[in-house]
DNA sequence: GTCAAATTGGACCAATTGGTCTAATTTGGA
DNA sequence: TCCAAATTAGACCAATTGGTCCAATTTGAC
């Protein structure tokens, strides 16, 4: 990694949580020097605009929570297990967080539905990607004789996601995870049904 | 209602669906002096502040948002019908919204978090609000004899609400209404399971 | 029709916005 | 150690931000 190539990690490691809290919009050039404590300069010699770094930063965020979700359900080897480890993530949201200000789906998606298509097309991936994950996690589950094979993945994922987006928004907006709580046990309760 | 109380309520009703769809920090004076078509001293001679505008809005669109859903559920008489009446209004969501811009409060929950305390406020407001509104209905349907008295509605509640936040979200930035569809559905089935 | 209340139009304000540019300095790899 | 690449500090830009103010005009309730 060059030395450009380093300050430009720099500045999206340390803008990240910023545009995450604050958004988009909310989120000026000056934040970032002072974040960064660089001048102008070297904030514009390695990216050419605003836009630039929120695209950078997205992606930034979208890849450490990848590796984060990663990380929980690795130390599980059976689907249920992966399952469970992720329902315990969620239930101290945003506690583990690797970039601060909660989920970049939520906060992104919802500035970015109505401002910036560009970005709009990033969360939609994301989005998918997250989906399809867990479809693949209960699909892995039916293989190898965990769950019942009548048990519908892509809905179930759905479900899981929408559930999970939503109560991220009233966990964050009630300052407690009460809901959350709810959340998951119902998710826990919808798998050991579906358990052989 | 006076001149400048209606005043007051147009500037408001212009700006409530450029706040709900750009944002707080999106949105910008100028272009509620474009969309009202009044001069500066038109606006703040009414408000003291942008801030002051935005509390007004929110409630303004809480407001209307209100009144939608209870000529929603008006509809029917059973507690069943009125879930059903609103699955469907959900089905096509946000076509049918009185204030354009996607569900208030995921706009300004998302946003409000960790920037603005007093609107988090009464974004948390409305979601107790919301969740207490759909409990209640599934006590009313327990009371008249159409729900299985175990039926948790509290638990309902929570369920029914995240899952559709998430699925506005969702459906707001993939551009299509499949998983709403998903869940509705989901929630369909589970009042049916319910039901006596 | 009068008269106070409301609105206009826009000048004006200081601060901030995203962004450019440059000469001087610092950095780090060959 | 040298030299190119990177960064600094900040002047500068035009545009925009939220907000104030005021004389002149328009409005509408009585």
């Amino acid at each position: 990694m060059g030395k450009a190539e380093k300050t430009r990690q720099f500045i999206i490691e340390k803008a990240a949580p910023i545009f995450n809290r604050k958004g988009v919009a909310g989120t000026s050039i000056s934040d970032i020097l002072k974040a960064t404590r660089l001048a102008k300069g070297g904030v514009y010699g390695n990216f050419s605009s605003k836009e630039e770094i929120v695209m950078e930063v997205f992606d930034y965020i979208a890849g450490e929570e990848k590796l984060q979700l990663r990380k929980v359900t690795a130390t599980a080897n059976t689907s249920a297990g992966k399952f469970e480890a992720l329902f315990e993530y969620y239930s101290t949201f945003p506690k583990n967080q690797r970039v601060a200000g909660g989920c970049p789906m939520l906060n992104f998606g919802v500035e970015a539905d109505d401002t910036n298509p560009g970005l709009k097309k990033k969360v939609s991936e994301l989005v998918l990607y997250y989906e399809s994950r867990i479809a693949k996690m209960v699909q892995y589950g039916k293989d190898n004789g965990e769950f019942k094979p009548e048990w519908d993945e892509k809905k179930f994922a759905v479900k899981m996601f929408t559930m999970l987006e939503g109560a991220i928004l009233v966990s964050s907006v009630l300052g407690h995870n009460k809901q959350m709580l709810v959340v998951l046990d119902a998710l826990r309760e919808e798998m050991k049904h579906h358990s052989l």
